[in-house]
DNA sequence: GGCGTAACCTTACGTCGGGGTAGGTATGCT
DNA sequence: AGCATACCTACCCCGACGTAAGGTTACGCC
């Protein structure tokens, strides 16, 4: 027989996430076996045990993965330098990228982890951070035109763009030949108008 | 022993439903038992299978209940006689107030269905009938503006409007202290804007 | 009133998928 | 050589779906 290659501990431990992540996205938490996860990443289930833990705990670990990812892809693109309405557009793009080229991660954040009891605090943090971000480029914006707004009404303004965006980036997850770029002018065009 | 009291098949059914929603929000659809739900009904487990079938249908009979009456709560106030601003904005309190009402139902409908397979395309029907109703009070809006807009844009919009409202009912799910009406009127505000 | 039938309801169980683990083997580094 | 790390096969076992078979109450009909 072929010796499976043995590889370090990190290389596997990716591995791992990218198909746990890609099987949580197919199946929904409950319905993905350890079993299946540990075939797809070509690996047998007790080193999943051994190196990510229990299935909840790999999870978690696929959730913080994406969620770091998605953050930095918008962190990076919306760079503090750049003018107010700028910041807004390169972040709204970059969320819509992300979500166009990791439709199997964002899966996983936002449709699993919403509904199940364990995850659910765990994301409304990340939410949470992120409506933080938008609420701050929002402010930025406003003042760059010479507006005020309290800031209650700004996290709210916030958390609906945010809404908007999700359930827009959710339709982009079922829709393959959609193009993200034009989603994302979409949605910046609805907010030209406020 | 006190004999339980026998009742006719069309009460027990929904004091199941009942149950089913209840026990559907907090533990999430695999999480549930159906012990656990006929526990909670006052009935025993053949019961629930004799009268709604297996857990799938079950779960699907509590989608179908809980969708039709939220839209039959957001038809029955916008009523087509009114002008179209007051119908958007009487759509919008029936929803948050439905939101309001039945936390529970709620997060059956949009929590546990969104990320369960077999049940996300009945929902993606549901929400599409939703757009597209909203999709025809905002062309009736814009036209009494004179303000002409395209089909697709106009679902975006609708689509986007629903996404917002959405997730500020989530939030508002999970904030027992909040108040319906005023989110109501925040999205409101910001849909003023537009 | 008695009696049968149908509907209501229960206890108790078969069964099986899948999470998690015990113990052992190979491989590379020092 | 020896030790740690990477890795596997095979197994245990519990929880929960779904069901079989039987008891009990209401109601219609003579």
């Amino acid at each position: 027989m072929p010796p499976f290659k043995r590889l370090p501990r990190a290389v596997r431990e990716q591995q791992m996430l990218d198909a746990a992540v890609k099987v949580f996205s197919r199946r929904g938490f409950h319905a993905a076996s350890m079993d299946e996860i540990a075939d797809d990443a070509g690996i047998s289930k007790p080193m999943v045990y051994a190196y990510l833990g229990t299935k909840e705990e790999l999870f978690v670990a696929c959730l913080h993965r994406e969620g770091a990812r998605m953050m930095a892809a918008i962190v990076d693109a919306a760079a503090p330098g750049l003018p107010a309405d700028e910041r807004l557009w390169h972040g709204l793009r970059a969320f819509f990228n992300f979500v166009g080229a990791h439709r199997d991660g964002w899966a996983v954040l936002y449709r699993q982890a919403r509904g199940t009891e364990p995850f659910a605090a765990e994301l409304a943090a990340m939410r949470s951070r992120l409506v933080d971000l938008v609420a701050g480029m929002l402010d930025h914006a406003f003042r760059a035109r010479g507006r005020e707004v309290s800031a209650t009404d700004l996290e709210v303004v916030a958390y609906a763009l945010v809404g908007a965006s999700e359930s827009l980036a959710d339709w982009l997850a079922d829709h393959p030949e959609a193009d993200p770029e034009q989603t994302a002018t979409r949605v910046l065009n609805v907010c030209k108008e406020v």
